[in-house]
DNA sequence: CAGTGGTCTAGACCACTTA
DNA sequence: AAGTGGTCTAGACCACTGA
């Protein structure tokens, strides 16, 4: 199924808002709102729309582009919350100063990697089912006398060694060793129809036990970064709870935090 | 000025939904959405709805609340986004499992403290004008010759040190240092007209240097977890860059990661 | 099939900023 | 006073889910 597009072209406006030359696909599956956010997303970023440059407002955009104000406005609240433009009441609207890095997302460290072009391994160190800590369990939602399996893994990239990761999961849900160390965790349970929507996440620092040294090649009580995470399905059940901890020299995170 | 109130109670009805009692204020300024989506957050967290409840559908809330759809589903998205709903197409909406903790926000660690009910302090080590670091400029987007405010503060709570937190302003927007102690950095800015609307935070880990572990209480080499923050205003300004070193034994960031 | 959420339109009125 | 974003309404059609 072949959609066609629209086309608007820039005008040669002269005027303080720079006319962007967006297309739109009316037929495509993909929203407007979302192809629209994505045109603007990459002029930014491609530098269509300079640091500090004040956008066209949302009136004229949606005009422009024969497109409703709710929707127009909906594709420019995505970039607020990415924290790619600023509003101000009365005002208008600015493109953000610096360059942006990307933000916290739901990805595993292996997404990161690949994305990077970094070539990642993991290896499987440890995978058994059984009776776990009751702290554990209650991460879970689960009875304490619950079988949940445990894997452990190492994370290494171009040879390196980057992280250990400990997850656990209800039995009923857990994928088999095989698969995993094929596929990577989250998309062996997407295999099996489990869909991540949600993810608390904590992030602290720890020192290296002598194990996680030796696995990471540091030395023990050098300081590593740490992440749990529990992990929800689509109907609000907890489906994995995880504890990794990263080489702090070669990890950290990044968040874009927006005031509403 | 006084507004007043429509009230919808809880009707005894027998079914899967639980019907919650909201009022909602139509003169007041707040708007609808978020008093409605204030007041569900409210009945979650007293345990009216229960996880793994099933949420009344939208259309049904709101010919019930007299609210149009939009409105109505704009407080529940603010709430999926908050993570404490879970939403699936064809299906419904669901309380998610498990309590929830606060999300990272825009507040400095101060206001985390004042919140806990424990009795921070702060101790200004050092305060002075200069040229800086070409890459902390940088972060300002200044050029390299600025002048820039250079703040170096310890945090304590209860007596125990818990944070060294390095910010550098630009000069023309740096308070003083005594309004400083008296008020913290944000408020200080927001006394001058600066509104933080943005914020891009790095979260790592590393070992304490000599000094550090020495206004910190602990060894050198200790781990620390790091955050280096940089703020813009609402208009898209860099206006302050922050480099922040806490106990790893007495901090820790939490972050709701939503799927969308 | 009925019920759910996802998207989209075409308006309206208001609050705030700047000049 | 003019221009901006913020809120709200009253519909519409669609895609997906489950019985």
């Amino acid at each position: 199924m072949l959609g066609f597009s629209y086309s608007f072209l820039a005008r040669p406006e002269i005027g303080v808002d720079v006319p962007l030359s967006i297309e739109l696909d009316r037929s495509s599956p993909v929203p407007l709102y979302y192809q629209l956010a994505q045109a603007i997303e990459a002029a930014i970023r491609d530098g269509e729309l300079a640091p500090g440059d004040r956008f066209e407002n949302e009136l004229a955009l949606a005009s422009r582009l024969t497109l409703s104000r709710p929707t127009t406005r909906r594709a420019i609240q995505e970039l607020v919350d990415k924290g790619l433009l600023v509003r101000k009441r009365g005002v208008g609207t600015q493109v953000v100063q610096n360059p942006v890095h990307r933000r916290v997302e739901l990805t595993s460290l292996f997404d990161d990697l690949v994305r990077a072009g970094q070539e990642p391994t993991t290896e499987l160190l440890e995978y058994h089912a059984g009776i776990v800590d009751e702290q554990i369990a209650a991460e879970l939602n689960l009875a304490k006398d619950h079988e949940v399996v445990t894997i452990q893994r190492l994370r290494c990239a171009n040879g390196e060694p980057l992280a250990v990761m400990t997850n656990y999961l209800p039995v009923e849900l857990a994928p088999e060793a095989d698969q995993l160390e094929a596929n990577g965790l989250y998309q062996s349970l997407r295999a099996r129809g489990v869909h991540i929507r949600l993810a608390r996440q904590r992030i602290g620092a720890k020192p290296a036990t002598r194990t996680e040294a030796r696995l990471l090649d540091e030395k023990a009580g050098a300081p590593l970064l740490t992440m749990s995470r529990t992990a929800f399905d689509d109907s609000g059940k907890a489906v994995e709870f995880g504890d990794h901890c990263y080489r702090a020299s070669r990890y950290y995170f990044e968040t874009t935090l927006v005031d509403r």
